[in-house]
DNA sequence: CGTCACGTTGACTAATTTCAATAACGGTGG
DNA sequence: CCACCGTTATTGAAATTAGTCAACGTGACG
């Protein structure tokens, strides 16, 4: 929450966190089909969220850091449509979705802040739509890595080094790939000397290089 | 705007519309990068938006009719994001973001609605990502069609017909696949009797047929 | 110290794209 | 109302990309 709000806004804000929640590595924050009371901030620790189909289709559908909103997708039918899995020991904070209303309506900062999470996260997907729509392999995969860094940069994280939190298969379920050629994609960058791999660990030896390859840009 | 509002409320309702604009066939109702301030409600007509980058890439994002709403992708830079193109000549009804913002302090039951409407685009785009990350091109394809059938049958049209508003490019875009793909998939499906197809002219014969592709679910 | 999940790599196959040629509309203006 | 043009759609053949199947490493963890 940054913008303009009084102290006395201030005040009501810290009621709308009501719960800390530790999530362990492997478990679900939340699941599709359950009830949907609250969105979670994540203070700590790294999740991925997916959607299934009763047809055994799964797809990841994003990986989330601290800082980040999960379960946006519940509002419209008051039901999760997705599951949100922490990869790694993980805490959250729970804000009951009732007060989240209540208070918007008080405190109009909130408001704007809840309606841009909502927005960012449609424009994020158009993003993701994008790279799965329009991009081969390479690009996605130097797409996912730029993003990554990106992200974890501006969490004080440098620039040239990040450790995957997911598997190459999460990874390539997200990508739209398999986890062969994800694999394949990391080892031709390696030989390419753009990065280097040593399982989940990165180090980006050339992002000039990776940017690049994005913008390539054929575009089919 | 379905649920409980008074008659008060109704009438405060009533000034969210400022204004009715007509959009004319092949011209955009917002482009990249345009200022944001409203957001729009179809009432009539045919739109496609669509994400484009500097270095030429292009991806359909969605395809919205009558009672949907577009520009969502606006509020969280105060600039759109993506282009919304009249597929067909249109008209939408423009409702100041301000506005909206202030009204659904008022009355919580449009501030539930908005927060519907976004949840419901992000989910809607969860779909989208399941298609693009997960289907082969026939599943896709048969997914679009089953798609737009059901929205045309839900404003009253026919469950078995439907006029295409949009090229073999359009929906190759939309659903990451060329347009001679698309072509040929709409001439393997006609081969097998599941659809008639004539140009944007479709027929369905075998609704079943196309919901036994989507559902054969190998799931990469 | 062994087991199991995860990751890499190779050979082969299948799906989709690309390139190219042709066909069929549909809107526009005479 | 008809003819023409440009856009849109279809189809084929070749090329390419990514997927599949399979074997083998390797590390983490109990």
């Amino acid at each position: 929450m940054p913008v303009d709000v009084t102290a006395a806004d201030m005040e009501r804000l810290d009621t709308l966190v009501t719960t800390r929640r530790r999530i362990r590595r492997g478990t679900p924050l939340y699941s599709r089909g359950d009830r949907f009371t609250a969105l979670y901030a994540i203070r700590s620790g790294f999740f991925k969220t997916r959607v299934t189909t009763n047809d055994g289709r799964e797809q990841v559908t994003g990986f989330q850091m601290a800082g980040e909103i999960m379960g946006l997708d519940g509002i419209v039918s008051d039901l999760h449509t997705c599951d949100a899995l922490a990869l790694e020991d993980a805490e959250v904070c729970e804000m009951p979705y009732e007060r989240i209303e209540d208070l918007s309506r008080e405190v109009p900062a909130l408001q704007t802040h809840v309606h841009k999470i909502m927005s960012r996260e449609i424009v994020r997907e158009h993003g993701v739509m994008l790279l799965l729509g329009s991009m081969r392999a390479e690009e996605r995969v130097a797409s996912f890595l730029l993003n990554l860094l990106q992200r974890l940069h501006a969490r004080g994280f440098s620039e040239a080094e990040l450790v995957l939190r997911m598997t190459r298969e999460e990874i390539g379920s997200y990508l739209g790939l398999t986890l062969e050629t994800v694999s394949r994609t990391f080892s031709r960058f390696a030989e390419e000397r753009l990065i280097e791999v040593r399982h989940r660990h990165v180090r980006i030896l050339d992002g000039r290089g990776l940017e690049a390859i994005v913008a390539s840009a054929n575009g089919r």
